[in-house]
RNA sequence: GGCGGUAUCGUCUAGAGGCCCAGGACACAGCCCUCUCAAGGCUGGAACACGGGUUCGAAUCCCGUUACCGCUACCA
């Protein structure tokens, strides 16, 4: 038979990366041992979901690349086959109707508590014999309908935890069926997962405690088990649970933040995941690959912003400009340093300066923001750069000057203008750096930047020699 | 409180009884390479939560303690 593996968000936020690893985890599983991955919107709580928060998902997952099979499932079109299950739960007599009004069981458990003792739920104050729930009907007294937890013990076992037990004594009978007719979250959950025909549930570990519920909820329905897998949660750097105080939680976050799908998949992967030994950066091919579920780890673990960034500067520097060029190019318009027309005229120039640019930046927005002086029309001179680099103006504007001269009769190819300022430093009879480094704030205006070779071929001749022009210039003004 | 889950460097992890006085990666510090910055290379500090067992031998198995997390709703 073949796997079937969902995703079942609910849209009341955006996709947090706890919940998009989860759907990643489900995705590798089905890429790697064949089946469907299905996503669904558990979208009964009306009041907390929204549209936008739906949207949100889908837009994070199709990011990340987790594409899904079949139609989405929106678990709020399926209310009528929650009622009609829990109708055959009430029939099969695996369910009875509760009319104890929510109020009481509330002051109950107030009550409870305030003695310190534990409130248990008791089926024999709740369950009224069949003449009473009769005339409590005919009058149109609301009701819940409830779970009759069977004795003895649940257990399964976890594809990361194990063999898993509880003594069902623990558990009270629960609501499935709210007196308003909806259905309550682990009732809807089975029925939806039945109907799915789901056969691995793989989830984050928060539902464990819901786990023998569920497990109950198929058998009184008949309905096969699928197996269970409960992934560790996400925690921000404090080691508490991940949330807006702790700065990004959400994929789109990272995003904006200049991170590639690739690293944040492979970052994802890697808490609550492991290939064994001491593999790190992959691609998706190979995460695919190595997946398996013994590699499933079972300690919650502290999502690492610096970590993820370097993985990113690892994606970045394996993955060729012409795979970045779509990723980039809309970023490089955005941010107003040319236009469109202008980069698909330039496009082989355009590559290789990205080609340059990605193997020293950590995320995309670096890229675009070094990118910025090879756009513009001159040099911005940065104040530490000249501060370290043109201390003494006038030597600069000779050493300029010189650099000027040599260049103007030589050959534009990277090993030709390397030789002829190599030999310039040595007749000048200085090191190479200072002859370079103030090359390098005329041309780029920065302390940093590709090997400076790189950056004249790059410019090219006229715009190289324009700029050094225009610095020796700034040097002797005034 | 009850029940369940988890526990290796600050962080992500390797480790499935001897290969481990614990390996890799991020971060940090230093050095090298070098025209700068990255990248890369080398070096350093840094961990088996605690206590009992089992065993010739335990990071690995068992029990307890502690800490953290989750569930205990007519929330999801």
């Amino acid at each position: 038979m073949s796997n079937r593996l969902r995703f079942a968000p609910s849209p009341t936020g955006y996709l947090h990366v706890g919940g998009a690893r989860t759907a990643l985890f489900n995705w590798l599983y089905v890429r790697r041992y064949g089946g469907q991955f299905l996503l669904r919107i558990e979208d009964t709580d009306q009041a907390r979901s929204t549209e936008e928060s739906t949207r949100a998902i889908f837009e994070g997952l199709r990011w990340l690349g987790l594409t899904w099979d079949e139609e989405v499932t929106h678990q709020g079109a399926n209310v009528e086959r929650h009622q009609a299950d829990a109708r055959q739960l009430l029939a099969l007599g695996h369910a009875y109707r509760d009319f104890t009004p929510p109020e009481q069981l509330d002051r109950l458990r107030k009550e409870a508590e305030a003695r310190g003792e534990a409130f248990r739920f008791d089926r024999r104050l709740a369950e009224l014999p069949p003449d009473d729930v009769k005339r409590r009907l005919e009058r149109g007294d609301p009701y819940a309908i409830r779970f009759r937890v069977p004795d003895g013990e649940t257990s399964w076992d976890d594809l990361v935890h194990g063999t898993i037990t509880f003594p069902n004594r623990d558990i009270d009978d629960f609501v499935i069926l709210r007196s308003d007719g909806s259905p309550v979250y682990n009732f809807a959950v089975v029925s939806d997962d039945v109907a799915m025909r789901i056969t691995l549930v793989m989830r984050g570990d928060d539902h464990i405690s819901n786990t023998p519920k569920q497990i109950m909820l198929y058998r009184a329905l008949g309905a096969e088990l699928p197996r269970f897998a409960h992934l560790p949660m996400i925690h921000g750097m404090d080691g508490r649970k991940l949330s807006k105080r702790h700065g990004a939680t959400a994929v789109g976050d990272y995003q904006h933040l200049g991170i590639l799908p690739s690293a944040m998949n492979n970052f994802l992967a890697l808490l609550g995941w492991s290939p064994g030994g001491d593999r790190e950066v992959m691609t998706m091919a190979e995460m695919i690959e190595l997946f398996s579920a013994d590699g499933l780890l079972a300690k919650a673990s502290i999502f690492d912003p610096k970590k993820l960034e370097w993985m990113n500067g690892q994606h970045l520097s394996r993955t060729s400009a012409a795979e970045l060029d779509p990723i980039v190019r809309p970023l490089v318009i955005q941010a107003g340093l040319a236009a469109a027309e202008e980069l698909e005229a330039r496009r082989d120039w355009w590559l290789h300066l990205l080609d340059l640019l990605r193997v020293r930046a950590r995320t995309t927005h670096d890229i675009v923001r070094q990118a910025a002086t090879y756009f513009a029309d001159g040099a911005q001179y940065d104040a530490d750069a000249v501060a370290k680099h043109w201390k003494d103006r006038a030597a600069s504007a000779d050493t300029l000057a010189a650099v000027h001269a040599r260049l103007s009769e030589t050959a534009w190819n990277a090993p030709v203008l390397e030789e002829a300022l190599r030999k310039l430093s040595e007749e000048l009879g200085v090191s190479t750096g200072k002859v370079f480094q103030p090359l390098r704030v005329a041309l780029v205006g920065q302390l940093a930047s590709p090997g400076i070779f790189d950056v004249l071929s790059v410019l090219g001749r006229e715009r190289s020699l324009a700029r050094i022009r225009a610095a020796i210039d700034f040097l002797r003004a005034d």
